[in-house]
DNA sequence: TCATGTGTGTAGACAGTGTCAACATAAATA
DNA sequence: TATTTATGTTGACACTGTCTACACACATGA
């Protein structure tokens, strides 16, 4: 131990980031404060130094998820050269789905039941501007028109369902059919086109 | 103690309704097999005898779960007075969403990652059972002509993301929108009737 | 330059957990 | 009735989160 430094130097940053290792590896209910601390080489109350507790870690990877979500799907809107309302509903809803395809660790953890039953305040922010962009999104293209005008909270809902459910059904380690890319990015286009159809 | 008989008579029952009720009430974080043999007066290793581990209890009563859905959504579609596939499908959807949001605990349960990622060879079977069940319905739909035509596997993934989503945000508990039983019905009304319409 | 305060890491303690093995008791069965 | 089997108890071990007291190192400013 002589010759290891006393302090770590990064040690908040390297917590989470070999928290996802072990989220990506063995799952949310294997993610320990010890077990991150033995690996890191710490003892075993340094992490506390900078996370209250096991679920406040959780809680900002999870805030973190949910700025990156946000991110990944208002700029698969833009990306779009596009201003109808539709077009962008549906680029977004596949620029959503695209990034839970290639950021399972944070989908997995983003909606982990634990996470989200002790969610921090600022994860709850997080969680509830997104849902709001959700919102936006579709508020925007009923105005225009050309999706069902049922009430909007309805219509949000199905239009993030399919996203959602696609996500987490793909993930779910039992679930039989195996996906090449090719065929999961084929599956993103045509699912998302049922839900929001761009003639 | 002495007053107490030795044998509780019907533990392994009595483990799985106080489960539930844990589940309800806290979560299934919170289940641990030694806080159930406390509370229902037994030693801590009484729980041992009838489930191998905690994960074993939560398969078991996801395994049960999962036949509980099975049933409900076969017998909605049966309900239904009709031999039309689409209207069939519809049914089962419904039936689907409603069980998820009358039945919320054993919801929950078949749903956290740390059943599924543990799932016992029984709850497997369950849990693929009742995939194929849902593929029959859309294969059925899709013979008759008046649903899509892409690959069954994608029609079917995107008609259970629905159901399945839609339960899942309305059980979220940060999600913001506070529905009436009545409000909640009309939803699963109108959103299975966007992705299966029926005429 | 040096004293001091603040942030960070350590070590020990306690309560809770799953799970195993050894033992005890009751019920079923032959 | 004797013996096997199912069920419950007890003690042990390893692991966890989290708290408190202590130790170290660095930044700040006199």
């Amino acid at each position: 131990m002589s010759n290891e430094k006393y302090h770590h130097g990064d040690l908040r940053n390297a917590l989470i980031q070999h928290a996802y290792k072990v989220i990506e590896e063995k799952g949310v209910e294997s993610l320990s404060l010890r077990g991150l601390a033995k690996d890191l080489g710490v003892s075993h109350g340094a992490p506390n130094r900078h996370f209250k507790s096991r679920l406040g870690l959780l809680s900002a990877l999870a805030t973190d998820g949910y700025t990156s979500l946000a991110n990944a799907t208002l700029a698969a809107a833009d990306k779009i050269d596009s201003s109808d309302p539709i077009v962008r509903l549906n680029a977004a809803g596949k620029g959503f789905l695209r990034w839970a395809l290639s950021n399972r660790t944070s989908f997995v953890t983003i909606n982990h039941p634990e996470v989200i039953n002790n969610a921090s305040p600022e994860l709850v922010v997080a969680m509830r501007n997104f849902q709001g962009i959700i919102r936006q999104f579709v508020a925007e293209a009923q105005q225009a028109g050309r999706l069902s005008n049922l009430p909007t909270i309805t219509v949000a809902m199905y239009t993030n369902a399919v996203p959602f459910g696609v996500a987490t059904i793909l993930n779910n380690t039992v679930f039989e059919h195996k996906f090449s890319p090719e065929d999961c990015e084929q599956m993103v286009e045509d699912v998302i086109n049922l839900v929001v159809p761009i003639d």
